[in-house]
DNA sequence: CTACGGATTTTCT
DNA sequence: GAAAATCCGTAGT
């Protein structure tokens, strides 16, 4: 399976965001490969955007990253205690950023299952199998990202993204999670994910029109 | 299955 | 000092 370049990561966030569904995120720990399928994204359009962390072109420390080229990771923590996985995209100098929400095991599943709940697999109660990856926290957890990952280049050998396969499937939108404070962006359907795929974080009932 | 509140600490003002 | 791109347990339907 190809391992996606970083042309394809120099890109609108809108576009790359749809883009990515369906793509392998890879992640070698311990010289293991543990796979997943992203299923769940949001897009973060940068300055214009109220929702971004680099919204009116902030610049601090923590969102530097985004100012760099794309296809780098940019790795945040969020109410102190959980991690979030976001792609960098478009040229240096445009900070923008697509979140990953969601993803499906695919491979290394016991050892998901070990960073998550320090349990074997087979262990796992149901709903303790969907809450492995099915959230951006969740699934930084199971992949065992953290603050070591912001800035890891992506066209490395270590954190990447595969093309996946070439299975078909519907994409649904929405707005975005959590983002009262965004005024007019807070209902821009920039959230992304694969229709009934039971991963996706939130979504599943009423709000899929 | 939905709703709510608490946990916990980095980041920015 | 307040907010934050979240998660989990508990209680109720």
């Amino acid at each position: 399976m190809e391992k996606v370049n970083r042309e394809f990561y120099n890109r609108n966030s809108l576009l790359v965001a749809k883009e990515l569904l369906g793509k392998y995120l890879v992640h070698v720990v311990g010289g293991e490969e543990l796979i997943c399928k992203l299923v769940e994204v949001e897009a973060y359009m940068g300055p214009e955007d109220k929702a971004a962390h680099s919204y009116g072109g902030r610049r601090t420390e923590r969102v530097e990253v985004m100012y760099g080229p794309a296809g780098y990771a940019y790795v945040y923590i969020i109410y102190g205690m959980y991690y979030c996985l976001n792609v960098v995209v478009e040229r240096e100098g445009l900070p923008q950023a697509v979140l990953i929400r969601g993803a499906e095991p695919i491979k290394g599943l016991e050892e998901m299952s070990k960073l998550r709940f320090k349990k074997e697999y087979k262990e796992l109660k149901k709903r303790e199998v969907i809450n492995l990856t099915s959230g951006p926290g969740k699934l930084c957890s199971a992949l065992n990202i953290d603050k070591t990952c912001n800035g890891a280049d992506l066209c490395g050998e270590n954190l990447y993204i595969l093309e996946g396969e070439k299975e078909p499937f519907e994409i649904g939108a929405s707005a975005r999670v959590n983002i009262d404070y965004a005024e007019e962006y807070r209902e821009k359907p920039w959230r992304f994910f694969i229709k009934d795929n039971p991963f996706v974080s939130k979504g599943l009932n009423k709000k899929i029109k």
